[in-house]
RNA sequence: GCUCCCAUCGUCUAGCGGCCUAGGACGCCGCCCUUUCAAGGCGGUAGCGCGGGUUCGAAUCCCGUUGGGAGCACCA
């Protein structure tokens, strides 16, 4: 209910801020979610910001990717690159000036020092002094004089700035964690600005959360460590007056892959759109990826979008690192499938049929028919939805180019079929009407009664003579919607194959 | 190596000192239902890493340890 907000800040304003490299992946997305939920939750704003400052590594491709991926979800933002929005632009590509303003801000203020160090110094400088060289920048610079500063450039060198980091342990309380520490002297000063006057994420992340006054980061637990320098960075910032508050952290729990794996945006494993073409509803994944270390009660775990956000809290996500877990996101994902109304499974599964080719992008009616049919039964038998292809293929395969699933063939099809593939014949054709009662009738008379056959032994052959496959949806809706000769004629054919 | 984070069934989690002989979900295994497969119903399997404290009492608090993870760039 009652969302901390930072002093001098009325209303939360939430951030996605990712960096358009790659294609978005499962992590990324949680990230967004969470994000959102609690901008909504919250009633509070979203801005969306692109931070597209590495231009070696960033695309517009994967920009278009990222937002693609929210509206497939139905993550909204109130700013943002095409949004627009009073604190713009939102693509910090477009906001070189800005940072320059704010750099010259704080030279001005003595808050950066130049720095002329290059790597291989500060290694010497520990190693000559018996340290770790990992130790990273010994915070050398800090007390150059006017005549060190004058020599260095005398020799061509181009200095790099640097934040001074306070002589004190830096203590914030996070969200998501509680209160941590970062003790004195354990976080070097960091370039701000790189040698060549390019200012670096460093720099901008936090000036531009600042200028578009944003109250709650939230953001992977790899970021964790860079929270300190952040928090000095804000300080300084205040200093000027550039920021009025610094924002609320909460370190969201790493997401990785089954077996413990690294999420990696070159990973086609992660990547979102192949969920999405799988056949993953949004609301089914959006709901696996909140369970990724958030919880909405203790005894229930199937969700819809609007009760995420009614009772999304952030201070309630747990801290551990979660492992994404394919069986139980079709498993939710199945749950939602299966809520849905029929009409609106159909239409939701049309597109995976065409993309599959089973049916033309603009099915006739009979085609359609059919579908709506069978939807009932093949929506309560599938996870996700491009699954519907398998079930009803021998509905749209024409008679010549149908053939059963050699797996199904060789279990169910062997020798021991023929006697129940001909009686079922007979049964058939003398069936006056072709309905599912009738079809029942006739067949457990003449297999079940007739043969003495067990059910599960009787009906498994007829059932992939028709359908291909021993998984299908119920036999005599099938037979139904095939019709009673193309029917006929595919138990005549597994009855004499040659 | 240094800094920081984390630690409950195989996995996701509930638990915030007594309601816990630890609850739910996925998975797995049985049974029921049944025309196959599902779905649904019922039941089962499996966990508080370890060691010290604190306390009348600890999964819950503290310390240590072990184990995982992240970060240590003039990338983001």
């Amino acid at each position: 209910m009652s969302t901390p907000l930072p002093p001098g800040a009325d209303v939360v304003r939430a951030r996605f801020s990712p960096s358009p490299t790659g294609a978005p992946h499962i992590g990324l997305m949680r990230t967004a979610l969470f994000n959102w939920a609690f901008a909504r939750h919250n009633k509070g704003k979203l801005v969306f910001r692109i931070e597209d400052t590495d231009a070696a590594r960033d695309s517009e491709e994967s920009y278009q990717q990222i937002v693609e991926a929210m509206r497939w979800f139905g993550m909204d933002w109130d700013e943002g690159p095409d949004t627009g929005g009073p604190h713009g632009p939102y693509r910090q590509s477009e906001r070189r000036d800005i940072h320059a303003d704010v750099v010259a801000r704080l030279v001005d203020a003595g808050e950066l020092y130049e720095s002329f160090s290059t790597n291989e110094e500060v290694d010497a400088r520990h190693r000559a002094a018996g340290r770790d060289p990992k130790l990273g920048y010994d915070n050398h610079d800090r007390a150059l004089t006017d005549e060190q500063r004058a020599a260095f450039r005398a020799e061509g060198r181009q200095p790099s700035l640097r934040l001074r980091m306070p002589d004190e342990d830096i203590t914030f309380t996070d969200l998501v964690r509680g209160e941590i520490t970062f003790r004195t002297g354990t976080v070097p000063d960091p370039v701000l600005v790189r040698a060549n006057g390019n200012p670096l994420y460093t720099l901008t992340n936090p000036v531009d959360d600042a200028m578009m006054r944003v109250t709650h980061v939230l953001r992977g637990e790899d970021l964790l460590p860079s929270t300190p320098r952040q928090i000095a960075l804000f300080a300084a910032l205040r200093r000027i007056g550039v920021a009025e508050f610094a924002p609320l952290y909460g370190h969201l729990p790493l997401v990785r892959g089954e077996g413990n794996k690294k999420l990696s945006k070159r990973d086609p494993e992660f990547n979102l759109f192949l969920y999405r073409d799988r056949g993953f509803l949004p609301e089914g994944l959006i709901n696996y990826m909140a369970l990724l270390g958030w919880s909405i009660a203790d005894d229930r775990d199937v969700f819809g979008v609007q009760e995420l956000v009614d009772a999304f809290d952030v201070t309630k996500v747990n801290p551990n690192m979660a492992r994404f877990d394919l069986k139980k996101a079709e498993a939710i994902n199945a749950a939602h499938l299966r809520a849905l109304p029929t009409a609106e499974f159909v239409e939701r599964v049309l597109p995976y049929l065409v993309a599959d080719g089973l049916l033309p992008a603009d099915p006739d009616a009979a085609a359609l028919d059919v579908l709506r049919y069978m939807a009932s039964d093949v929506q309560e038998r599938i996870s996700v939805l491009s699954e519907a292809c398998g079930m009803l293929r021998f509905l749209y395969t024409d008679e010549e180019t149908f053939t059963p699933e050699p797996d199904s063939a060789a279990k169910a099809l062997g020798p021991d079929a023929a006697p129940a593939l001909a009686a079922s014949i007979s049964a058939l054709e003398q069936l006056p009407e072709w309905t599912t009662e009738g079809i029942e009738e006739v067949l457990k008379a003449a297999l079940v009664d007739g043969l003495g056959l067990k059910p599960r032994k009787a009906f498994a052959p007829v059932r992939v003579a028709v359908t291909g496959r021993t998984v299908s949806p119920p036999l005599y809706q099938s037979m139904v919607a095939l019709g009673r000769e193309r029917t006929i004629g595919r138990l005549r054919r597994a009855a004499a194959p040659h």
